[in-house]
DNA sequence: ACCACTATGTAAATCATTTTCAAATTGGAG
DNA sequence: CTCCAATTTGAAAATGATTTACATAGTGGT
């Protein structure tokens, strides 16, 4: 179902002068006509309350109440954050456009997510003899390290190897039970393709957090695919760090549910003694 | 405001047992709710419509219409989404349900972020000499990576420092113009604290990502209170991550801005010595 | 077993939204 | 420039949905 914004961007030509007012209403003050009456959205746009309604049924809405409902729906973020889609640089706006992409890669990865695959892979890191977890460049290397400081804290031997040269040598010393964990947000890192190699010579399981389709992919035993688009703004960062993290903590969460007790004993303890060394509060998060 | 969700996750309890139908139709069947009429709605949880707006005033709303952009606008997801907040293993419901915390985090991050200081803060990092990124612990010493990660692109002398030890040491090469850009999760770590006070002491400016009215915060030039409530569940991880992944982002991206053709320049010689070695396509992210 | 309290439904009343229709405006053709 | 037709808009009536008021049914306690 298409959202109505971009229904709006569609027919805003043919709009009247009147619908031309709403629009401009629509798009800034959001919140303010989710929770008005068609009577003070008409009355704060200046106009009669029936164009109100037409306002709707020209945007594919039946009525005044589906089309809030529509508003509110695209709103979720505070609905203020829909004036965000421009390219200004105002401070504001530029923080609106950065949750939305943030919002959209984490909704997107959720929903291309094959979970099925996840939970296998994280099936096997919970049997792991070691997991290493492998990656390099800006995104990458900070999910395997990531994904190390996760799984240590559940109790599982866990190395993070963020070096083309020293994901080679760990690979070679890897043996049946142990596990690779890749990730590469182009799917192409060829120096990382050959560590896998090396690491499935010696009977390493391995499981790539990567675009699908391609040569790293091609190599992992399980894959689970994250493709997102790339923003073309330079100045603008990409957003897959934030679908990485999310799956990251995914496979952790599965992990410790699936490890349970043992899990959880482990987790105790790490807490245990960063508060007896910090003298902290017990209810602080784990590890700053 | 809070989330009507949340809202039913706390009175649940004293509700009654016509409540508890619609309660479950709530979570279960929303995208039904939202796109229905009172009658509907009744009829479908077998109840009378005054019960449904009397479950509707429970909630929080003053009317049934306000109820249902309340429900719209939780359900921003896909409706699917509702059902994960229960306590269920099931794979589908803990993806879920993380997607929601990370949601939640980064609007509830966005909707309380000084803005200006965070601009503020930008406008210090782009004009400084050395910029010292310093945090320890999971969550901190990834953010403080990230940021070195980021600034370096734009062309900025940065360095990422997650060892305290080194920090101090660190702190005590700085000078005025400098900027320690200091994040800590529960904003009482004392080693930090003890190292922005040494790098004040040679005039480097201190910009905290922290936890408002804490030592970490006392001590800094600028501080981007960032203050999100912890989960429970020990199995499940904090959502911190996401705030202050989000934040640092966002001040990269100011920095950028604020830069300009500098910066864009800076980021045209990485990714061109990057695609260089690398033999691939210049449209891939920078650095994997 | 009765009382008091709460929960729920029926029916009336209210309120918001929509439809109808007429007036005003706009754009074009003579 | 002026008149006509088409389109836009608003006022008022009509409709339809939601809420209120009140009565009844149910529940737990004495």
């Amino acid at each position: 179902m298409r959202d109505i914004l971009s229904v709006l961007q569609d027919v805003e030509p043919d709009l009247s002068k009147s619908e031309r007012i709403l629009a401009t209403l629509l798009r800034g003050e959001a919140d303010f006509i989710v929770n008005a009456g068609i009577t003070d959205v008409a009355e704060r746009a200046g106009v009669s309350p029936p164009t109100v309604t037409r306002f709707c049924r020209r945007l594919g809405c039946e009525s005044f109440t589906s089309f809030k409902v529509q508003v509110a729906q695209v709103a979720f973020a505070g609905t203020r954050y829909l004036q965000a889609n421009a390219t200004s640089v105002a401070p504001r706006d530029v923080a609106d456009s950065l949750l939305i992409q943030l919002q959209e890669a984490a909704t997107k990865t959720r929903e291309t997510l094959d979970i099925d695959a996840a939970s296998r892979a994280a099936d096997v890191i919970s049997n792991a003899g070691l997991v290493a977890a492998f990656g390099a460049g800006g995104t990458s290397s900070m999910i395997a390290d990531e994904m190390q400081n996760r799984l240590f804290r559940l109790g599982l031997r866990s190395i993070s190897v963020t070096d083309h040269a020293m994901q080679l040598m760990q690979a070679a010393t890897l043996s049946h039970g142990d596990v690779i964990v890749a990730s590469s947000v182009s799917g192409l890192n060829q120096q990382l393709v050959r560590a896998l190699e090396a690491g499935k010579t010696y009977g390493a399981t391995v499981i790539a957090l990567t675009r699908p389709d391609r040569p790293v992919s091609a190599m992992a035993d399980i894959t689970i695919a994250i493709d997102l688009p790339e923003g073309e703004n330079i100045l603008r960062p990409s957003t897959s760090r934030y679908a990485y993290l999310y799956v990251t903590d995914l496979l952790a969460t599965f992990v410790a549910m699936k490890r349970g007790e043992e899990s959880r004993e482990s987790l105790r303890r790490v807490k245990h003694q960063l508060s007896n060394s910090r003298d902290e509060d017990d209810k602080e998060a784990l590890g700053d």
